[in-house]
DNA sequence: CAACCGATCACCT
DNA sequence: GGTGATCGGTTGC
C-alpha cells in the first residue's frame, strides 16, 4: 500500500502508562488478516486508558505477577489481551521496562480504508476487537512487529487531546487516566466526555 | 474445589 | 437507566 508509516520502535513503549497513552493517540492499529488469509486491517487509535502497575487499584497487575497478566509485568511493546465479562476481548499493550507493570488499553478507534462501516464500529474495547479480529491468540504478541498485528505511526497527529477519568471501574475511578482525540466521533462513553 | 466478580455491550423498560 | 449474557482468574472454604 501506500505505507510512509513506520512500525513504533520499542523504545516507544518504555515510559510509564501515562505518558505511552496519550501518545498513542492517533497511532495506527494495524491488524494481521491471518495466515495466508484476509486483507490487512488499519484503523487510527481515538481513545486510550492508561494502567498503572504497583498503586492503581484498578489495574490488573495492582495483586501482583499472575499467569494472567504476565505480558504486563514483561518487555514492553506486547499485547495484553483478556477476556472480561465472558464475552467481549480486550486489547493492551505493556509498558515500561520488563519486570514493571504498566499498560495502556486501546478503547477506540476509527476504520482507515475500506472496511469502514462494513465491519461495524471499533467505538469500545470489546468491538475494537471484534472488529480487528483480535483474541487470546495474540495475547503476549510483539506489537513492534511489521507482521501479524502491530503498531504504526504515519506522521498523523490529533488536533487536541482530553483528559478524563477511565470508564467502566470502580477502583480508583476518579484519576484522570483516559485520553481521547477531542471531539473525534468514534469515541466511546458518557456524552460530555469527548 | 466452589463461589464470586469483572478495564463490556446490547437490549429492555 | 437497569440488567442479562457468559467464562477465566482469584479468593476463600
Amino acid at each position: 500500500m501506500d505505507c510512509s508509516c513506520k512500525p513504533l520502535q520499542r523504545s516507544f513503549f518504555l515510559p510509564p502508562p501515562d505518558e505511552v497513552a496519550p501518545r498513542l493517540l492517533g497511532k495506527i492499529l494495524v491488524g494481521g488478516g491471518g495466515r495466508g488469509g484476509g486483507a490487512e486491517l488499519r484503523a487510527r487509535i481515538v481513545e486510550t486508558e492508561a494502567y498503572l502497575g504497583q498503586g492503581d487499584t484498578a489495574a490488573h497487575a495492582a495483586r501482583g505477577l499472575t499467569r494472567r497478566n504476565a505480558p504486563l509485568f514483561g518487555a514492553p511493546g506486547h499485547a495484553y489481551v483478556y477476556l472480561i465479562y465472558g464475552m467481549h476481548f480486550c486489547l493492551n499493550v505493556s509498558t515500561c521496562a520488563a519486570g514493571t507493570a504498566g499498560g495502556v488499553l486501546f478503547r477506540a478507534a476509527a476504520w482507515l480504508s475500506p472496511e469502514a462501516g462494513l465491519a461495524g464500529s471499533l467505538s469500545g474495547p470489546g468491538r475494537l476487537c471484534a472488529g480487528m479480529g483480535i483474541t487470546l491468540e495474540q495475547n503476549g504478541s510483539d506489537l513492534t512487529g511489521r507482521g501479524g498485528l502491530h503498531l504504526a505511526d504515519d506522521g498523523w497527529r490529533p488536533p487536541e487531546i482530553a483528559v478524563t477519568r477511565r470508564i467502566g471501574i470502580r477502583q480508583a475511578a476518579e484519576l484522570p487516566l483516559r485520553f481521547v482525540i477531542a471531539g473525534h466521533p468514534a469515541a466511546s462513553g458518557p456524552r460530555g466526555w469527548r
